[in-house]
DNA sequence: CGAATATTTGAGGCCTATCAAAGTGAGTGG
DNA sequence: CCACTCACTTTGATAGGCCTCAAATATTCG
């Protein structure tokens, strides 16, 4: 076991030359803040370090004393069972919030850690909670954050209870796609750095099988990826098998911010 | 399709004597609410319907002006694959929220329906959002709400992406038996209405292997369940076999709630 | 360039699904 | 009080999707 402090030191501090480019998340992005609330926010957010690849953020069981923000790479929450399986619960784009359970909770049950180098920000909980309760507008952000990734696990359990692995895997994909905004006249294109491995744990199936579907997937003429770079020649026809709707992602922001 | 206020005539207005009783919700015992807060929330929920079983209160994609909080009886939320197979993101024993994701959302992605007779308040979301504002507690205990949901969403993940079918019942059970706080001395009884289709399309079985898996945690003597009655004679042994640590349930409560 | 990591291929087996039908129990109406 | 119906539970047999084990090939990175 590595302590926490060990932990800390995988952070390197990092030099920031434009910090208004860091903080392009979707918290920041996600239409509900004023201008206050950004420059309160921007302000707590100037303390971004840069992680290895796969290095645990918070591990299972673990304390959790800062809300994690990646604002570069990529990341995951993941559990495992008793026998050793590992399942991920989110995934983590750059602009997304990490573990916001710990804005209330001590301990979270999961753990968090990188799949690419990346760029966090780790914002005490004391301090969100802080933000929150002076700048309504951030409280309510958080929320909203929240009901996002419920709405976002609700459709992971359709497709880990439901869909066929090829289905579970061109929903994620779709899914990934219309989160990164990648999408142009029904055409996808985006880094994608992740392992067949870190592709199978999300999906609950093994690394063999997902490679497999992806070739059959590369043979319907659905996905082209080489060099760690994901095309999607046709959009509309994948999220047809995978049953995709992008409804529930919410990307336009927040319908409704108003309170009366 | 049935229009909206047809929905409406499904309710039939309750008698009730004891408001009181009603509203023993999560929401109004997380231990978040200052006293008058809790008037102002019991005011917003005397309203309180009485809905037949197996009752949509929300249709997969229909937009949803309220708030659904189960009184008595028990729901779910569910949504369906283009071939028509279903799954439950979520089950609401009384005391539950059923659809936060309204206080934000004007449509859902899933739907919400009855799975036993059951009483249920309809809060309209502009009503709740005006709760949230006016009383900050009653806001943070919406976001505490929404993040269990979210802890227990992830647990859901790991049960259906890496849980054998026995664990998965196992694991369920147990969360169950926590939920609704029914354990004494490592027993558990509780009242359980489900039907084995129900369990089925929770764990992502069909009802003819819960069947068999049921029958082999009898055999077992994990469980005895006669009269839809749910006997758990063991239930650390039940935990075991389902991995369940009741932990991500925060049942104590949330422990912070100070704002500085 | 060499070691470690990731992807790909092959063969066999298990867990769960599918299809079909019988048994059980609660509620209804005569 | 007893047929009758409907829904749910249970049983049996077969099939299929995905897993497991094993190893070869390709790629990345120091």
């Amino acid at each position: 076991m590595i302590a926490a402090h060990r932990l800390m030191q995988a952070f390197n501090r990092l030099d920031v030359d434009d910090a208004e480019e860091l903080i392009d998340t979707r918290l920041w992005n996600c239409g509900i803040l004023s201008i206050e609330e950004r420059h309160a926010l921007r302000d707590a957010m100037l303390t971004a370090k840069s992680v290895p690849a796969y290095t645990d953020l918070i591990r299972e069981g673990d304390d959790t004393g800062s809300l994690f923000i990646v604002l570069s790479g990529w990341a995951c929450r993941y559990a495992t069972t008793n026998a050793g399986a590992r399942q991920l619960s989110a995934i983590m784009v750059p602009g997304d919030v990490g573990n916001l359970g710990s804005l209330m909770f001590d301990r979270l049950g999961y753990g968090m850690r990188t799949l690419t180098k990346a760029t966090v920000v780790a914002l005490p909980r004391q301090r969100a909670l802080t933000l929150a309760a002076e700048h309504p507008g951030i409280g309510r952000a958080f929320t909203w954050l929240s009901l996002i990734e419920n709405a976002i696990l609700s459709q992971w359990t359709l497709s880990l209870g439901r869909r066929l692995s090829i289905e579970r895997l061109a929903h994620f994909l779709c899914e990934l796609s219309a989160r990164l905004g990648a999408e142009r006249d029904n055409q996808s294109r985006f880094a994608f750095p992740l392992t067949q491995e870190t592709i199978a744990d999300m999906l609950g199936l093994t690394p063999i099988h997902v490679n497999r579907k992806i070739q059959q997937l590369r043979a319907s003429g659905l996905v082209v990826n080489v060099d760690r770079t994901m095309w999607l020649p046709d959009v509309a026809r994948l999220r047809a098998l995978g049953g995709f709707d992008p409804g529930y992602l919410h990307l336009g922001g927040p319908q409704i911010t108003q309170i009366i």
